[in-house]
DNA sequence: CATCACTGCCAAAGCGCTTTGGATATCCGC
DNA sequence: GCGGATATCCAAAGCGCTTTGGCAGTGATG
């Protein structure tokens, strides 16, 4: 069923037709109720191509996610960023074009993308520091929103972020309350911008305090259970070992865990755990009042919500100038941390 | 830059231009060479629009993600199989058109998506016993492949999916073998395809072994680590509670050894878990030699790109008889599995 | 009563590509 | 030197929509 077909039956013009379905109003209130009637009885849909060529807008947003050639993961994040991305993009009548690409050609995915036209608009996925992505997408002239954002990127652009600094430097300061001095930082890769900003938080939090930041205590990976484990249990071997960890993600979080059970350590009380969580659907922090973890919260699927918002109202005005917006991490406290053992220990005998 | 431009550089016609880029033989080699050459350096690539209007074609794959209104959870193994079925997309010029889609509206949804015309075929995820997209779609007569299967659908169709009954009679065999006979099973769903065919699976090997299954042995819900949590420290608070648990997931086998330590128990030891395995990127199940869970493993990315390539085919050739592709899981032992504790005790005892 | 401003509709052009149906030039064998 | 392949190229139609520019008909205005 095409407009043709559907203005024949109906014996009028496509003009028409087409007008009376995309409201415009040089068309009788009785003509429109007609033809609005008639295209759902036959399920007509214009088809998005035809429409796209005679308008000039895609009504599609391109998700370009990076694959490392090297480690061949997908960050699991962005199932729930896009499955929030995807809710604002349908309401607003927009597809969304995954690709699914090696972080090594992805300079010519781009120039690809912008060439065959057929996205209004990109949404730029684990930017890295001085990220080449955002001066070719500018030079492009397409519009497009950074989930995070690029340091030492001197031009103006769009993007939306979780402050990373500030809830690291936060997560960091609650254990230096706690009495923590041997604080580990088990972060993502250093590339990321993101891990970059945590790690800033977290040695801002450190020297404030007088406390030296030790190489020893920092790691850098990509965030599987299996390098949380791995990078856990080297330090736990330490002559002087951490008392707390620092992690960037609840799967991480869940591999320095099981190197702590595995030294015969209790999380919380003889180990502690502060991490970052997306507020992942499959992997909530405990039910409500009770989280497991003690962690820096910022749901990722908001994130999407509001970037895929953000990018849409750029696409309606390519000549706005650029927006950004800063979520704060909210320090939800849970089982995974305790006082640092000395400190325990004095406040034990102090009662007694 | 457009084909009308780039015709008028070359001082050719857009057919012969067109042509030329297209590998048609009527256009002379030098000509072609020249065509290539200054498409290249201009960056010229066909606007997908136009060229889906005049072909027919969209070069695109519709990928419907259900999210269900009451869970709010993405399955986190959709990120890697649409990598995969990505990269095949990639290597063969499509492009993946992603809905994340209410299950309540999913009817309506693939219906605008036939009428929409913008993609070529659909890649059909999470199939439920008696699933009536099945119907709907041979309806619509748009190419599907269904990831999984839909027991109770009597149409023919094409599919790609994991032996899940044979997966899981094996791990229950494995489990029996090794003396258990309280074996839990926490199950995903049961409304999934994939979940009821893991439960027959399981039935039927206890019942070969005179092992009536016990109902209160038996979980089904969302793959959670909360929830394999809860399903387990329940279970373990039975008077007569399970010595080895069967799980749908590495993120529920993580909740279900949280459950088997807070118990104060030791996983491998005084209770055993197997679980399946999708090989997801982020959360690899150990490095190789020594896994930690004992796994019913087959990896998700690669059904992706599989799958791709099947739908691919039948886009191809719309009037092929449907395919299917079983894959087999392998059966990995890792630490997570030891013999039930009386036998274990018995052998000591044997030793002795 | 002629004029004017709407109202409600339509024919046709155009979006950027592919493809049909030639047209022209070249080359072959006889 | 001529008919017929063969090799190269082109003009124009068409894909399904939106949108420009009109054109009748209607009621109000002077």
């Amino acid at each position: 069923m095409n407009l043709k077909e559907l203005s024949q039956i109906l014996g009028l013009s496509q003009t028409t037709v087409s007008r009376a379905l995309n409201g415009y109003p040089e068309v009788g209130e009785a003509t429109r109720r007609r033809v609005q009637e008639a295209a759902a009885a036959h399920h007509y849909r214009p088809s998005t191509r035809a429409k796209g060529l005679a308008t000039g807008r895609a009504m599609a947003i391109g998700h370009v996610i990076p694959v490392s050639t090297r480690h061949e993961i997908v960050n699991p994040v962005f199932a729930d960023f896009i499955a929030g991305a995807g809710e604002t993009y349908a309401a607003k009548g927009y597809d969304m074009i995954l690709s699914v690409v090696d972080d090594d050609r992805e300079a010519r995915t781009y120039r690809d993308i912008a060439a065959k036209r057929n996205v209004d608009g990109i949404l730029v996925h684990g930017p890295e520091l001085n990220d080449p992505r955002i001066a070719l997408l500018t030079e492009l002239g397409l519009p497009f929103v950074v989930h995070g954002r690029a340091s030492g990127v001197a031009l103006p652009y769009s993007w939306l972020d979780v402050n990373n600094t500030r809830a690291f430097r936060r997560a960091t300061d609650f254990l230096l309350d706690l009495g923590h001095r041997r604080i580990a930082l088990v972060n993502g890769l250093e590339e990321m911008d993101f891990a970059a900003r945590r790690r800033r938080g977290y040695e801002a939090a450190l020297l404030a305090r007088g406390v030296a930041p030790d190489p020893a205590l920092m790691r850098s990976s990509e965030m599987t259970e299996n390098y949380g484990h791995e990078a856990a249990a080297e330090m736990l071997r330490l002559p002087d070992p951490p008392t707390a960890f620092l992690t960037a993600s609840m799967i991480s979080a869940l591999g320095v865990r099981r190197a702590i059970e595995d030294a015969g350590l209790k999380m919380g009380r003889d180990v502690s755990i502060v991490t970052h969580d997306d507020d992942l659907g499959y992997l909530r922090n405990g039910d409500g009042a009770d989280p497991i973890f003690t962690a820096t919260r910022s749901s990722v699927r908001e994130a999407g919500r509001l970037a895929a918002a953000m990018l849409l109202e750029l696409v309606a005005d390519p000549d706005r100038t650029p927006r950004s917006r800063l979520m704060e991490a909210t320090l939800v406290v849970g089982q995974s941390t305790g006082p640092a053992p000395q400190q325990a220990q004095a406040a034990l005998s102090q009662r007694r």
